[in-house]
DNA sequence: AGGCTCATGTAACCGGTTACATGATTAT
DNA sequence: ATAATCATGTAACCGGTTACATGAGCCT
């Protein structure tokens, strides 16, 4: 449901080609919200359909022709209301497979498990590397846009970032927990 | 595809009804996985079509009869190898049109935005309120088993406190910014 | 009588993923 | 040549949600 509402969030800052939806997502939206682009096609057809938006297409001389969409009164309403209607409590929710494992880490020996939750900490590294880019991609996309809209776009960097600095302290302190553990049975072994 | 691990592994302790495991999902991993419980009877329904599962009708005298499931071999063969897979990158990507909502914030007033990141501090502090009794329903599941299972349950739990303690320090942040930009405002309209 | 816990499902739907498929243009 | 970027889709599948539906037994 919510892909629908980015796409119309999208448009509603200036027309755009499926393409730029993609890219823009790339450079934005992924870090809470990944669309596949097959995901993304389908749905501009969706909205079309259902008159929130309308696609013209653009003749390129240079480059293969697209189709650039633009939003539509109604499709503004839609997502206005979209909005409006705030934080729903599923907000606080949080939905991982991963966390499943690790509740499930009883049944490997820990070393595994450590060894799982480092990997977790080297891809938690990777992210924040990744992520570190953004701001200026924010500062390029938003350059002649009002400045009021970017303070938004931080927001959601930062929690971004202050969620995976916290998985971060936090695989730490159960990797030491695991390895003291893993200590304590070394140190019996060997008396 | 994690529902099934999740079911799979609660049997993995022990022989389980599908009202047990519905009762399991809310007091454990719902923080990370939500479950409905008609998707829970379908899913048991499915495992046991694979063979990873198999159930018998236990007939009650005082309560309505019901249905206890075991895991096979074949089940636990295919639990364990989901878990030696270990992190996959998705571990550090999160879904949240809450998120997406903040990012198209500069569409609505600031004091709605500000409202709207109110309402998530709320919920938080209810949720963190919700939290704080698990630790003891994790200490009632696990009395008679070994209590080295109870450690990784307390690392999920730490997570999911980690986790809204630092969506609360974001939401108070996020907010203290949007309240200077009003009073600046509310400032040079005095003037 | 009414509400709670225990107990189990079905049917329709849909958001999203995976895999597949194509082709123009530009730069190296 | 060939890789990269630009550009757009289709088809099959499936995990999960929503809504609906039922009913026994216990407690007050």
């Amino acid at each position: 449901m919510s892909l629908a509402f980015g796409i119309l969030g999208l448009l509603n800052y200036g027309p755009m080609s499926g393409y730029d939806i993609i890219k823009a997502f790339e450079s934005s939206l992924q870090f809470f919200w990944h669309a596949q682009n097959s995901h993304i096609y389908l749905e501009l057809k969706k909205l079309e359909k259902k008159g929130y938006i309308f696609g013209e297409t653009v003749i390129q001389a240079d480059r293969p022709n697209k189709k650039v969409f633009s939003i539509t009164e109604t499709g503004k309403k839609e997502f206005m209301n979209w909005l409006a209607k705030g934080a729903g409590e599923d907000a606080t929710h949080f939905k991982s497979a991963f966390l499943m494992k690790v509740f499930f880490g009883g049944n490997m020996p820990p070393a595994q498990s450590a060894d799982m939750l480092r990997k977790f900490r080297t891809d938690c590294e990777t992210y924040l590397g990744k992520m570190s880019v953004t701001p200026k991609a924010i500062e390029n996309y938003g350059s002649n846009k009002e400045m009021y809209q970017i303070m938004y776009w931080q927001f959601t960097v930062d929690f971004g970032y202050g969620f995976i600095k916290n998985c971060i302290e936090w695989a730490d302190r159960c990797i030491q927990k695991l390895e003291s553990l893993d200590e304590q049975n070394t140190g019996e072994a060997v008396k």
